[in-house]
DNA sequence: ATAAATACGACCTATTTGGTCCTGTATATT
DNA sequence: AATATACAGGACCAAATAGGTCGTATTTAT
């Protein structure tokens, strides 16, 4: 529990790169691969889906790759996170409907309380917070 | 990600029920397992981590349970976490020997920034918090 | 034309989580 | 003493999730 994915995590070592790199230059997924030896395959869906949101800009062809098109430090965590991830949240109560009625008065206000905390602070730490340099 | 697990949900749903009726009366693993409708024998293994890790106490036989034993305000969620699902830690980094050099170098420290962060969060956060009745 | 790059769905494998079963031990009650 | 009840805990299975691979299409610089 509590534990990033590999998908985030590989998402996190190529924009952290780009942004070494500048705003302007172009970085394939290859070069991020073989550079930091993770799986082509996983991290080019990584970053097609960042690019679906809008955080890169991939050009296609030879010379091509992909660059920064927001600024990280604009970018919550939470939304990198569920760009990534998918809809998130410490549990699935609201869908859940064949939960107890009992089970779900007993529970969900503490249930909430850790959510609401976590959610909480990825809204106040950004993407940049995370990928910037040290 | 980021999600609680059933043991988690489920050893809170028990403790605040056990703070509900008072630090001196027994409650049983099959009251609560009933009352929730949740497993059973998943429940009791639960209660048996906390047991050993003396946030509650046992009494075996008839009439028997548990009760609680320490002050929950005075527990860490990290803390209980831990008890519960063993050692976390957004990462492994340090176990991971086989880590490429180059690899660890650029990442281990934007996934620290986001360990430290969620840890330095439940450090703050007392069992209590998150189990007392609102 | 060709090669290099992204786009993306289908699919398989490994790991983690959730849950069950069985046996043992302590003890209150009769 | 016998019995029923409750915790203790290991072994094991099932379901869900995460991690990774493959194949094919599309775009575009050279």
């Amino acid at each position: 529990m509590l534990k990033i994915t590999r998908k985030v995590e590989y998402a996190l070592i190529a924009l952290s790169q780009m942004q070494l790199k500048g705003d302007e230059s172009l970085t394939s997924v290859k070069e991020i691969a073989l550079q930091n030896d993770i799986p082509y395959e996983l991290l080019a869906k990584t970053m097609q889906l960042l690019a679906r949101a809008k955080i890169v800009e991939a050009v296609k062809g030879p010379q091509g790759g992909y660059r920064l098109k927001q600024d990280p430090s604009k970018i919550k965590m939470t939304s990198f996170f569920e760009i990534i991830e998918g809809p998130m949240g410490f549990m699935d109560c609201s869908f859940d409907s064949d939960c107890e009625q009992i089970r779900s008065c007993s529970i969900r206000t503490p249930i909430q309380r850790i959510n609401d905390s976590i959610r909480e602070m990825f809204n106040n730490i950004s993407l940049n917070d995370i990928t910037r340099a040290v």
